[in-house]
DNA sequence: ATCAGATGCTGAGGTTACCTCTCTATGGGG
DNA sequence: CCCCATAGAGAGGTAACCTCAGCATCTGAT
């Protein structure tokens, strides 16, 4: 394992900064998921459908921001898991409708506790007002 | 492709808003780089190189902050398309030491511009005093 | 009603960017 | 001079995406 720590370089503008950063949350995250043996997708998937209830494939991956193709992959993971179904979507056979099964419904409020914590974690060095300032500051770039 | 502005749907977490923002740098960044068909990592490696002038592997792995290997394998790309050149390091047989070809130091310029070019894109909505405290926020979340 | 074109999902296959583990050749301190 | 540390690279793996192609189905225009 790379030392996340390992820092005393320094790289320079504001890009590089971000990725640095983009890419110690990333490994944190990681790190936080690994009790349950589930990765960051995984997990995110796991918590837009918390949120939306019984979903489409590709309303999933509106949500996760990824293709639909990619959105079939994350889905088949947890399915294999046990943590989703999918049904066809009576309203239209084209469709299948993915909803969390007892377990993943379960396991993913843990995993929620546990991204919450990790999160709080690594943005708490940061006071109150810097932390709105960020959110606010990275909403805006989120387009 | 998948539609970089596909938004309309939002995720909350601030941790969350980072993963999204990060993505979309990332895909700005490979965009950016596309004429010269080299990968972020490459133009990274290229501008450390630069930085530094002749270096060990390790050193640029450090200064990337990955693992030795895999500063390895973007240095075996970069030679591979003669970017770089490989030579044994006089002072210490085990090491080597990797320096910027003319064409790497060309080429590399100009990706520097065009990666400038592009942060400059991205971080353009943001007015000098956020683009400040975004800098001053993040530099304290590298580590 | 029908039919062209859009839509929903997934198989196949690829890419990027990492990682660990292991091996070999050296270097250096006691 | 021996033992351990270090430098680099071979082998092999993973996560998270992607595109392109193909099939089933839906839908709106004629």
């Amino acid at each position: 394992m790379i030392e996340p720590t390992s820092g005393g370089v320094d790289d320079e503008s504001l890009a590089e900064t971000f990725r640095a950063v983009a890419a110690r949350l990333r490994r944190q995250t990681r790190e936080a998921l690994e009790p349950w043996a589930v990765t960051p997708s995984q997990s995110r998937a796991l918590g837009v459908l918390a949120r939306l209830g019984e979903a489409r494939p590709g309303t999933i991956a509106e949500h996760l921001r990824i293709a639909p193709r990619s959105a079939t992959e994350v889905i088949d993971d947890l399915q294999e898991r046990g943590f989703v179904t999918r049904r066809p979507d009576p309203a239209d056979r084209r469709a299948t409708l993915v909803a969390l099964t007892e377990e993943g419904r379960r396991v993913g409020t843990e995993i929620r506790a546990a991204r919450r914590a990790a999160a709080d974690r690594f943005f708490g060095h940061l006071d109150d007002a810097d932390r709105a300032e960020l959110t606010r500051i990275l909403r805006t770039l989120r387009t």
